[in-house]
DNA sequence: GATGAATGAGTCTTCATTCAT
DNA sequence: GATGAATGAAGACTCATTCAT
């Protein structure tokens, strides 16, 4: 069958309807329906532009975290420094309290379906090697500088600012304070930059 | 009353099944009828212990987060200074890569449903208090001891250590690779202690 | 799942008005909540009872064909003698205009679905052998008789019995005229008759 | 009018399609979307030629059956005797295994449908009255030429000819052997010569 | 003439919940 | 206390039909 054909703006604008909608009521309680709803189209076309309810979440994660990275690469590539590029990225993961709130949700629920379909994990992987690409490249600009421990390698440290990201962010989400958004955003910052500055340190101590 | 005795019993059993059938098939995916199989039990019985599935659930994750905390608790009063107390509690929270699994995957699901609902959030809120309390504790003992940061605040510290074990825990469960348990629990750990150890770095370089 | 345990009876009776229902609205039209509403219960039950509409439809033929098969069995039985059994049999086949609209409204279906399906061809080949059983029991009682030609080999004789049996039904049931039934029965025997008594005529005329 | 052509042209193809989707998917599966792929033209084009689904099977069968009375037609009209007319007749029916079942099977369908449906029932009565005029005409020849019992009523027994035809058929196709394709309609030939020659026979022994 | 996007009614199926035994 | 039969609401999905282009 020929699909996908013409209006791939329309696929995309009921991806960003099922977004809106897996964000406000979670992946179980979103239905076609709503889908639809939030598309306002009727319940039809999303089957019309997706073979089925999973293919909708699929094709929503990948172009989630397509545009996630992209919007983290557009920041980075805009500083000199490793450390401007660290704020930039970390500053473009922390965008803004309500985009947060509706990236992690969704993100959530996207994480707990990865950890048991490796559909989703395979994604969530491509995710992850696109974030760690990133983070490589500013601990290797900043061991270049001399701002970060040149012991370290990029290729192991990379993965850990994601996994302090997503944990801040995360916490920060369970917190349900806006307010606190920007504390945790500095605390992200400056874990990291401990991070990657200290590891030295922390084998003199050991 | 014995009665009584054996009903809380049971009940512990239908949470344990509920804990091994939602952690193998996610929140969803989760029948009464899974529940009551995997509790060798009818499905009356579940109901006959619980008002609806939401409770089952609620129950779940009270009983759940109420025992990885216990267990936390019970490890690091077995260590007397901060570095040891805080591997301890890392070494709890990265107990194993089978149980972390099982675990993670019921607690992501627990999270994504916490992000919109304000039940599980308060539950959640719950679990973080008390690991806050272990963190606040150790954060204290090692400042006492100075090794730690005596600039830090232990209130504002403490939420971070779980954030950092949280992040990388879950990055850990995406990567869906057992040998690398051991490697984010060294990460984790090193995270944390350049974290307590290097704030006064980072002013000064910042 | 342990199903099929207690209410067969229910089960039959499920049957029954799936039965009646197909009879007068055919496969296609047949819903599980047409069957349901036959059946007076609730559209769950009938799903609790099979597991899919498609089992409905294949225990319905198994047993119907089994009950056809049943009471040509019985009819054919009492007669002692080749001729009277034959005409027994037939009799049985042509029950009444009623009966026979009703089954062969639905063995039509089924023969529809068999002839693209193989479990309903199956179904329908376990009816041929049986109805094949009696056919030979009858024509080799005949041969002992010396009624019938002692020529005819009574394994590849017996299916054409059915085959008449079966092509001068579906005619009548397409006349819609009742008042017919009766020479289509006696058609019908007159032909088998024919077929039993004259081969060695054919034989020398060809 | 040339338009006019060329859409009658469109329609056979449209409706030789539908043959082929039915045959191979039975009624119940064959969609529009179905008849289109096959047809290879776009789903909006059947809906042009034909008013609804329904009208396209309609005149399916009718296009069928009128096909195969057609064929039949001709098929005696190169033979002179009965007794060749009759072999020329049952050798049309029984075309070649191939031929059979793929129309066989969507005249099941057909029959089924017809069973309950006053439409579809007309239509299969036009046919078996085509069909009754061939019967008629070879058994009136064959009385004429005093190798069939002059005794008999063609009239009434040029309709069973078909009856045992369309028995054989069907119970061939339920068979599912082509090999046996030859056997059958030597059994369907003996069949009807015995049902012709020697009814006479029957009466004076019954 | 032809296309295929859009619609929404209708179907099967699942499952939490109720309740008689 | 325990069971599992029964219910029916709700969801995914199909598909004939319509209609703008």
């Amino acid at each position: 069958m020929v699909r996908y054909k013409k209006s791939e703006e329309k696929q995309k604008m009921i991806l960003y309807a099922a977004f809106q909608a897996v964000s406000e009521l979670g992946f179980d309680s979103v239905t076609l329906q709503v889908i639809a709803d939030y598309a306002k189209v009727s319940k039809g076309v999303v089957h019309y532009y997706f073979e089925s309810k999973e293919t909708v979440l699929i094709e929503l994660l990948k172009w989630l975290t397509a545009k996630i990275y992209k919007k983290e690469c557009a920041s980075i590539e805009l500083e000199k420094s490793a450390v401007k590029k660290l704020h930039a990225y970390i500053s473009s993961a922390f965008v803004s309290p309500e985009k947060n709130r509706t990236f992690y949700r969704v993100y959530l629920d996207f994480l707990a379906k990865a950890s048991r379909n490796p559909v989703y994990r395979e994604i969530n992987q491509q995710f992850y090697d696109n974030c760690n690409a990133i983070g490589k490249e500013i601990i290797q600009l900043g061991q270049k500088e001399g701002i970060f421990d040149i012991n370290l390698s990029a290729e192991q440290t990379a993965p850990k600012i994601r996994a302090v990201i997503d944990g801040y962010l995360i916490q920060w989400l369970m917190m349900d304070r806006d307010d606190l958004h920007k504390f945790y955003r500095e605390a992200c910052l400056q874990t990291v930059i401990s991070m990657l500055n200290n590891s030295s340190f922390f084998e003199l101590r050991k």
